[in-house]
DNA sequence: GCGAAATATTGCGCACCACGCAAAACGTCC
DNA sequence: GGACGTTTTGCGTGGTGCGCAATATTTCGC
């Protein structure tokens, strides 16, 4: 890979990651093109080659994480039925320590509004990789088989479901048993009703 | 009601129906937010007051899908399982004919990034109802049993996969069919690797 | 009905932003 | 090392989101 292409990976990765610690450090709104740009090294100008707008900035870093579901997804062993190679691939990615990081990113991506957007068409691009990995396991092409992107679909929903939920969940309760229990249940069917707990009578 | 909350309802639906047929027409970078509040019948200023973006006005008539999903899931017989009671809600929405101006619109929302997130923003509320509803239907809170909102983003998850296929089908292909066999296979859990193809040998 | 309180609309102004364009700086390749 | 392709940058411009204060409109108690 010559140096021109490097730059360019090092000069995103930067504005990238200038951009979410401003976010992070001041609120979104307070963050301004041109610290970020600062911040960089670049000028304001070159941000915009990079990307069309602050969010987007604040969101790429999500982009990393589809990249370590695609590896992790490949390096399950072939025999592994399918659901289990998914489920551990995901869990993979939330597993160790809470992150502090992450949470923080998270929430913040999810409360304003102005992230949002950007947060789940991060989440959608996860999505396609996801399905591209499954059907390359179960040998099949994504453009004729709908199965990997209803499957894909199915786990980032369920991921952002568990992420919303432990956002707000007081008190707080442990991420990776939460997230193991609705991939679980997702990969077990989501069977009827489960249990219905009459809350009221 | 009130005179004034009729007002402001008719307001806001003028501005998102002017903002959605000139973006349809012109192509949604070469509407002005002026277009928009004087096809509305508004100030410009106005216009801020009920959107913060021309992108959301665009997207907002999707707002209205969730409250005939949630009408459709509550007028399905009570004794009929869930899935069931699901399926035939969404699909409720797809039946009939193609509707040309739905397909469009969605084109249109999925094409260009601009409006790509405020589209899956919208989506994310049509989740949240769905989920409210399938969790009254089976007696449970959607705060203490995460059930209802993992079906929710299933389907939702599901529909945005069919759509997304079927916009760029070629051949095209109906979509009816397309959204029932998607429901169904989630609705039985889709099962393991159903059918691997092998395309290339 | 009517006047006052509550609420919505509007005009104005400002900081900010995305992007087209052309010149300059920088890699690349022979 | 020199010509060529690509990226960065400065500058200019049209457009945007929103705070603020004045104005119009609805509501409500009487």
């Amino acid at each position: 890979m010559g140096l021109r292409e490097r730059k360019k990976l090092a000069a995103r990765a930067a504005l990238s990651w200038a951009a979410l610690r401003l976010a992070m450090e001041h609120g979104p709104e307070n963050v301004r093109v041109e610290q970020i740009a600062a911040e960089a090294g670049v000028s304001p100008r070159t941000f915009n080659n990079y990307f069309s707008s602050k969010e987007e900035a604040i969101c790429a870093i999500g982009l990393d994480r589809q990249e370590r579901v695609r590896a992790a997804l490949l390096e399950r062993p072939a025999e592994e039925p399918l659901w289990e190679a998914v489920i551990a691939s995901v869990l993979e990615q939330y597993g160790g320590e809470p992150d502090r990081e992450m949470v923080a990113r998270v929430r913040m991506q999810m409360r304003h509004p102005a992230l949002l957007g950007e947060h789940l068409k991060a989440g959608m691009a996860l999505e396609r990789v996801l399905a591209e990995g499954i059907a390359e396991r179960i040998g099949t092409d994504i453009r004729i088989d709908m199965y990997p992107s209803l499957v894909a679909g199915a786990v980032a929903s369920a991921t952002r479901v568990v992420m919303g939920r432990w956002l707000n969940a007081d008190p707080p309760v442990e991420l990776l048993p939460l997230m193991t229990e609705a991939l679980r249940s997702l990969a077990a069917g989501l069977p009827q009703p489960p249990r219905r707990k009459k809350p009221s009578c």
